[in-house]
DNA sequence: ATCCGATCAGTCGGATCCGAGTATGTGCGC
DNA sequence: GCGCACATACTCGGATCCGACTGATCGGAT
């Protein structure tokens, strides 16, 4: 039996929480100011936000007293807005979620490693050609990639530490697309014995 | 408004069901033997196996028509084993599944990317610090994965075809690894610079 | 004989996720 | 001065996820 008090509030799950932190961090906001302001900086590309998950996450937020509530105005006959803040135990939070989340590699399940597992099941001939499909989609990507980087950058109109995580993706982009050559390559050669019948 | 008829029964969401699908297209097995023959198979690296969305994945297998319950015995007095099979069906979307996981790169959000997103929030000397620590996870994994895969495919105990997904795994541990180090090396020669307050 | 831990097989409920919906306000073309 | 697309701001409910629990049986040491 566990009384309040001795049990931890454990971190929210959802990473989109960060994102949110991280904003409220700068200056109070309402949810769908969050919403827009992080679909304005992109940071869609690393965050799953969608409009449900979001207000799921600041009631969590507010639940664990990371964030708190800070006005609730209308402006017209529109839905209420609730402006939120960070609370002085957010900001410390924030920055210890974000350290472990540097420090220790999560263990993810990338939808592409289960499919691997059953590579054999699709047949030889089969496999080489959706391989060589996905080479072409990662291509496409990395150049996208390495064309926005590029754009900010070299154009000076960011530092290079508000791009890392467009760096860091291009990186994992352009091994994996090696791997899926090689692979798509090694069936080719005959190198990859295919022991399954195809 | 759209008829029973007209709305396509999209595909389970969750990849354990891939795995489900995969192992029924061996044998016939109820959901207890599937979770425990995904963990001999050390397919438990590459799906997510928790006995409470097994039996979830396999009811919504079941309702899409993708495998059927063949029977239901009791042996003594334990909870009764529903064994389930493959249909035609199943056979089929299974395949189709797999190529489509293998042709077009699926969205992901891994968490050191929102991490990532964030870092100059850490401060120069912490974010370093935190990226060592992380570099050494890393390099003890695939550590790990290197010895895996040479004790298995090396040995001659299994083609190389059935340890694709732990070679993948450890290229991508490896690009990580040197992009992470090199990030740490910026961060202490100064080529990285830090605009925030730190 | 019997007690204990491991194994077997599955259920349950709370938490979370998120797409679709609601309802008003604003700008602009004609 | 009317219609209509788009923006604003949030709610809702079904689907899914998964940790914790139940409760019986089996093997072997005592």
């Amino acid at each position: 039996m566990e009384t309040e008090s001795t049990m931890k509030p454990k971190r929210p799950a959802n990473p989109l929480a960060l994102a949110v932190l991280g904003l409220l961090l700068e200056q109070p906001m309402h949810p769908h100011a969050i919403a827009t302001t992080l679909r304005e900086r992109e940071l869609d590309r690393a965050f799953k936000v969608t409009t449900g998950s979001l207000y799921d996450v600041v009631r969590s937020l507010e639940r664990a007293g990371w964030i708190a509530a800070q006005e609730t105005a209308r402006v017209g006959g529109r839905p209420e807005r609730t402006v939120y803040t960070h609370t002085g135990q957010g900001r410390e939070q924030f920055v210890a979620w974000l350290d472990e989340l540097i420090r220790v590699p999560a263990k993810e399940y990338p939808k592409f490693i289960s499919a691997i597992s059953y590579l054999g099941a699709l047949g030889r001939q089969a496999a080489r050609e959706a391989l060589t499909e996905r080479a072409g989609h990662l291509a496409a990507e990395a150049d996208r990639a390495r064309a926005a980087w590029r754009d900010v950058v070299d154009a000076g109109r960011a530092p290079r530490l508000f791009m890392l995580e467009l760096e860091y993706a291009l990186r994992m982009i352009e091994a994996e697309l090696a791997w899926v050559e090689q692979v798509a390559a090694d069936i080719d050669s005959g190198t990859l014995a295919w022991p399954v019948a195809a």
